[in-house]
RNA sequence: GCGCGAGUGGCGGAACGGCAGACGCGCUGGCUUCAGGUGCCAGUGUCCUUCGGGACGUGGGGGUUCAAAUCCCCCCUCGCGCACCA
């Protein structure tokens, strides 16, 4: 259908047929009224946002969206399908009892705007304004019931203002392992200066320089600098987050190559709350799927520290989950760029050394420069397109194995890796893949210390691959002060981590895979760090009086970017280039000095990681949010212990990256006492994404899919045919359809409709254009249903419904309440259309009340028709704030139920029986009936299962 | 490679272990209309049918059960996540 049909038939048609055209009026008319009216605000307990004390009272919903991120090229029909699931859910809230906070903001810092800005030329802030301003035309359109005096843009400095004070917060403050919570860095400066805590390197903390100082408290600090590797990414200038790089070690955006480098750069010690992290997660409604990407992302391995003798003065500490295949240990490895490797490698090869050990060099010291030289070169594609490719040297090394005094020879190779664990590994090639290939390789000896389950034998050499099953008793582990022989894995684990503990040689100790976050970038537009460096060097941080420190207007916001395959670049800071913002003259405190303000900022994850407080209290300027508010709103409470939003829905891409940095941020406030819910979100949903076809020519190019032509199932672009296939919606693959084109065709409440309907949130399914018109029809029926389309006069009689319409209207309502409760949109929709369409064929004018219970069930999914229905069957007040219909259970039974008679679980006949029947009276019934007795021919009955009414099943003998 | 999740008409999808295919699209026929479109009414899983009805049917194979789309095992296909993490 075009648009020019649908103006004809609102020409021809009867003169108040439910049109797009009227649509567009009714919509525009009620978005008008709830702006002017503030329909939506949710009143808080206290301050600048208090309402009404009655709402206030209720109990509270906090319904979240992700927030979007401005994008110059406008929204597609997918991307508000979660911001429509969550206002359906919050109108219904809203009118079961419920204080609703719902609202949206703009997560508006980061890469893609600054990007989008520099190939346009005009500044991020101009380019990412007008973004906003498109899209909050295109979500009004949507009659999207948010509270807008509560909207936040991250870009505003009094939103990052709050932004920059929680980092001072973290930067401030430390991990006390023994608590478990962040606490003031100032408390621990006091048990440094009172010596209730040793100061590490032993001195007085009086007897320290600032400078020494300050380099201690930078081993605490929850926010500090360091000269760790980082992701350095050439082809975007800036480093990045591991949560940020891709598997194949490519940016995430832009997918250039991703090189490990030393530079100095902000972390966030996300490492410390490793545990809580994981254990905390149990108390959250959140899909398992999340749940599970997130574990798996911190990674906690439980195993043990085990030191190797090298020399009389060093040893190798390894970490290894295996601490039961000690006596298989027949080897060592460590990382290419681990620091003892230099002080172990001896001047000469060991007589006899192996041609495969030594990689044909001299000395072991020039085997090692050359391989180091080899595994640095390497970026991480290569480095992972060659892991099944086993690399390495000989030291010329031996180390001691603890357990059996055996010497065993070092290597260094890429495939153990600096930053996990030690940077060494104890290898253990009969119980582990990497090892196996390594050992095979190097033709290293193995042997088997786990009694394999199958028929493979006890000789390790003789294998095709390593044994690493748990389910499996000890072998060969028997020396002279312990013996693991006969044990499982997990006994002959705990022995040994004993036998270490005693002997001073190891512990038990848990690992993780989490790093530490990145939290530096070079980049532009984002939030300046309120940290400013003194003469010495030194980092200070500003006083909350100086914040926001904004963002500088400058003529160059250009990232410096680099060749994205020269790893031998560095990373420039667009702000450094401006020294009058640079270079200031500050009074912290102890008189006016001189310093120079960090040039990095912060990445785009910031603003997201706290947005959900600030929507709370947006106009706090003394606090982040008044402690009143975020109890009522965020607090702990029955059923939800650790507190948070209500409902928050976004896809699933954030598991690891927004999702748990969230979850950080939230601890650390809550450690330090400035809120109340160690947790952000209660209860997390993932809806599913919106796919569309996408055609593709001979040459594989797409061609607009709007102007593709179906002829018998095949495909046809300009009179070619082309293949059609299912991918993601958007401008590049010529298949986006915008959410103006579908409200200017059929309407708001016709889109909303449609989404909903289409099948559960949280699958993704194909784009339909052409179904639309589906929910189009049941809103025309409806208001058909209701007005006359002649006259424009409401139809509804003042006599009784009869009974089976009031069946039929209280089995919706019990039914599709149940449903937009449990985020099922799709069944609600189906069971108000059932209604209507019962209604339709009744046919005859509507009684009052169910004119308007129908109208009610349907005003959280099309809330602008609801509303006009409304004031005309005469009513003067909004339905969103009324009650929604409560089903009469008298009704909601049938009175009469079909119940079907099975004979071996076959269908033979149907019974119409009242529901209350008894299963006796039902069995008589149902072995009297006629068919039954015909089916059952004479044969005897073994057997009557009957569950009344609905079924009864005969076995026969 | 490891770990999750999903396979139901032409399509999107419904089905507390109890009538498979609700609801919608599309399609077929009819009414309305000069006509197209809109709107309205009826039909629409497959096969057979003497038009009463009957048989088969939820990716494939096995099992549990009076009864399986649903629970269990094996296999196939697709999607997602992780991937040298010791």
């Amino acid at each position: 259908m075009s648009e020019t049909n649908t103006a004809a038939a609102a020409e021809t048609a009867a003169p108040h047929r439910y049109t797009a055209a009227m649509a567009a009026d009714i919509e525009a008319r009620w978005q008008d009224f709830w702006d002017a009216d503030g329909t939506y605000a949710a009143p808080n307990p206290t301050g600048d946002l208090a309402g009404d004390p009655a709402v206030a009272a209720r109990p509270k919903k906090f319904i979240m969206d992700m927030f979007p991120y401005p994008s110059g090229s406008g929204l597609h029909v997918g991307h508000p399908l979660g911001y429509i699931a969550t206002d359906v859910y919050a109108r219904h809230q809203r009118m079961t009892g419920h204080n609703v906070l719902h609202t949206l903001g703009f997560d508006a810092f980061g890469l893609p705007a600054e990007q989008h800005a520099v190939a346009t030329g005009t500044h991020p802030r101009v380019s990412t304004e007008a973004a906003m301003d498109n899209m909050k035309r295109q979500l009004r359109r949507l009659g999207l019931g948010h509270d807008k005096r509560r909207s936040i843009a991250t870009i505003d400095p009094e939103y990052y203002k709050w932004t920059q004070w929680i980092f001072l917060q973290i930067f401030n403050s430390w991990y006390d392992a023994d608590a478990q919570k962040a606490r003031p860095i100032a408390e621990l400066v006091a048990a440094f200066e009172d010596g209730s805590r040793e100061v590490p390197g032993g001195r007085a903390w009086a007897a320290l320089s600032e400078a020494e100082r300050a380099d201690v408290l930078g081993e605490y600090r929850l926010a500090y600098a360091s000269d760790a590797p980082v992701n350095w990414c050439p082809g975007l200038g800036t480093v990045l987050a591991n949560e940020e790089v891709t598997a194949d070690g490519r940016s995430e955006r832009g997918n250039f190559p991703v090189f490990k480098s030393k530079l100095r750069q902000w972390n966030m010690r996300i490492t410390a709350y490793a545990d809580r992290l994981i254990d905390d997660l149990d108390a959250l409604d959140w899909p398992d799927a999340i749940k599970l990407q997130q574990r798996n992302w911190i990674g906690r391995s439980e195993g043990a520290r085990v030191d190797f003798e090298v020399t009389d003065t060093d040893a190798i500490t390894v970490f290894t989950t295996r601490q039961d295949t000690l006596f298989g240990a027949t080897y060592m490895v460590l990382a290419p760029e681990h620091e003892l490797v230099d002080t172990i490698v001896p001047a000469a090869w060991p007589e006899g050394t192996h041609d495969v050990w030594t990689g044909g060099h001299a000395s072991p010291a020039e085997a090692v420069a050359k391989y180091r030289a080899f595994a640095a070169a390497k970026s991480d594609v290569e480095r992972q397109a060659d892991a099944k490719e086993k690399t390495g040297v000989f030291t010329g090394a031996f180390a001691t194995n603890p357990v059996s005094g055996e010497k065993v020879p070092v290597f260094i190779a890429d495939y153990v890796l600096m930053g996990y664990g030690t940077g060494a590994i104890m290898a253990v090639p009969a119980h582990d893949t990497r090892d196996f290939a390594f050992a095979r390789a190097f033709e290293l000896p193995m042997r088997c210390v786990v009694q394999p389950d199958d028929d493979r034998g006890t000789d390790a050499s003789t294998w095709d691959d390593a044994f690493g099953s748990y389910e499996a008793k000890l072998v060969n582990s028997a020396g002279a002060d312990i013996s693991l022989d006969g044990l499982g894995v997990v006994e002959a684990k705990a022995k040994m981590t004993d036998w270490l503990t005693e002997r001073g040689i190891g512990e038990g100790t848990v690992n993780f895979r989490l790093r530490d976050w990145l939290f530096s970038r070079q980049r532009y537009w984002g939030e300046p760090f309120p940290i400013v460096y003194d003469e010495e060097g030194i980092a200070h941080s500003l006083p909350e009086s100086m914040l926001p420190l904004e963002l500088p207007e400058v003529d160059d916001y250009s990232p410096r970017t680099f060749e994205p395959d020269d790893a031998n670049t560095s990373p420039e800071t667009p702000l450094s280039r401006n020294e009058d913002w640079v270079n200031v003259e500050l009074d912290l405190g102890d008189g006016v000095k001189k310093y120079r303000r960090e040039t990095n900022t912060m990445p785009n994850w910031a603003g997201s990681c706290w947005y959900e407080l600030r929507y709370l209290d947006p106009h706090n300027s003394d606090k982040l949010v008044d402690p009143a508010i975020e109890q009522y709103w965020m607090g702990p409470r029955d059923g939800m212990p650790t507190g948070g939003v209500d409902l928050y829905v976004g896809g699933a891409e954030h598991a690891v990256l927004h999702l748990l940095y969230a979850r950080f941020w939230s601890k650390v406030l809550f450690d330090l006492g400035h809120i109340s819910s160690a947790e952000p979100f209660h209860k997390l949903y993932n809806q599913g994404m919106i796919q569309a076809y996408v055609y593709r020519d001979s040459r594989g190019f797409p061609v607009p899919a709007a102007e593709v032509e179906e002829r018998d199932g095949k495909f046809f672009h300009a009179g070619e045919p082309v293949k059609r296939e299912l991918g993601k919606m958007g401008k590049s693959l010529k298949n986006a359809v915008t959410p103006d084109e579908i409200c200017t065709e059929y309407g708001a409440d016709t889109l909303r409709l449609y989404e909903m309907a289409m099948g559960p949130l949280d699958v993704s399914r194909p784009w339909d254009t052409r179904a639309v018109v589906g929910q189009y029809r049941l809103l025309q029926r409806l208001w058909r249903n209701i007005v006359d389309e002649a006259t424009g006069e409401v139809t509804v009689t003042d006599a009784e419904p009869d009974e089976a319409t009031l069946r039929a209207l209280h089995k919706a309502i019990d039914g599709a309440g149940g449903d937009l409760a449990g985020l099922r949109f799709n069944t609600a929709i189906a069971k108000i259309t059932e209604l209507n369409n019962h209604l339709t064929k009744a046919g005859g004018p509507l009684a009052r009340p169910v004119a308007e219970q129908l109208v009610l069930l349907i005003a959280p999914l099309a809330p602008h028709i609801a509303e006009e229905l409304w004031r005309k069957l005469g009513h003067t007040d909004s339905v969103v704030h009324r009650d929604f219909p409560v089903a009469d259970p008298a009704y909601v039974v049938d009175e009469a139920v079909t119940c079907v008679v099975q004979i071996k679980g076959k269908v033979k006949a149907r019974l119409e029986v009242p529901p209350g029947i008894s299963d006796d009276e039902l069995e008589k019934l149902a072995l009297a009936d006629e068919g039954v007795v015909a089916a059952l021919d004479g044969a005897g009955i073994r057997k009557v299962i009957v569950r009344a009414p609905k079924l009864v099943n005969i076995v026969p003998a």
